[in-house]
DNA sequence: TAAGTGATCTCT
DNA sequence: GAGATCACTTAA
């Protein structure tokens, strides 16, 4: 057996910015029907706090965000034009709004494809990160070198102010041609 | 490059 | 209740 373990609630349990970089090359695990899907992680952007206007929650708590001021450890999920599930891991503590969308894996790349290959929707929102819900993240032993990760602005967020649009809170794992 | 799609938020 | 907006994808 290799070391499958699913990350417990500590992992999430940190500065965003730490586990959203953390999170790259990890295993995303979905379990449907007694199947287990397996996913490296590739892609993510992080979603710091009250003040970070793109954040959904920098407006305040409302019935969808709400989640994301619960404590860590939950995955927050909701539909974006009207066709695509995103998918967030809540980090930080209680009443402290804050996110890591997950973009994009090896085997299956863009925020909507992702959820949409698992099968994730508005049944996930809200459902602890763990076995239990279907939906959790293994270790995966693979230790991506700093060298290998690329930071850039996030996507799609061009109605933040100019500071926030500007901040490189996206992290991509620039694969070698073998680790394919 | 533009349209599709529908929940959600922000006004009336 | 109405209108604008949106952390995207696909087909041209």
């Amino acid at each position: 057996m290799t070391p499958e373990q699913a990350l417990p609630r500590d992992f999430f349990d940190r500065p965003t910015l730490e586990v959203t970089r953390d999170l790259l090359g990890k295993v995303l695990c979905r379990e449907v029907d007694n199947q287990v899907l397996r996913m490296r992680i590739r892609e993510v952007e992080a979603y710091d706090g009250p003040s970070d206007k793109a954040c959904h929650a920098h407006r305040g708590k409302t019935a969808r965000n709400e989640v994301m001021f619960g404590p860590p450890g939950h995955w927050y999920v909701y539909l974006c034009y009207g066709m695509h599930w995103m998918l967030n891991a809540v980090t930080g503590p209680v009443d402290f709004p804050a996110a890591v969308l997950l973009r994009g894996c090896v085997e299956v790349s863009g925020p909507g494809r992702l959820t949409k290959a698992l099968g994730i929707g508005r049944g996930e929102d809200r459902a602890i990160i763990g076995r239990s819900s279907g939906l959790w993240v293994e270790e995966s032993g693979v230790v991506v070198p700093e060298a290998a990760i690329e930071r850039t602005p996030r996507i799609g967020i061009g109605y933040a102010g100019k500071e926030w649009v500007d901040k490189p809170y996206r992290f991509v794992w620039n694969l070698k041609p073998e680790d394919e």
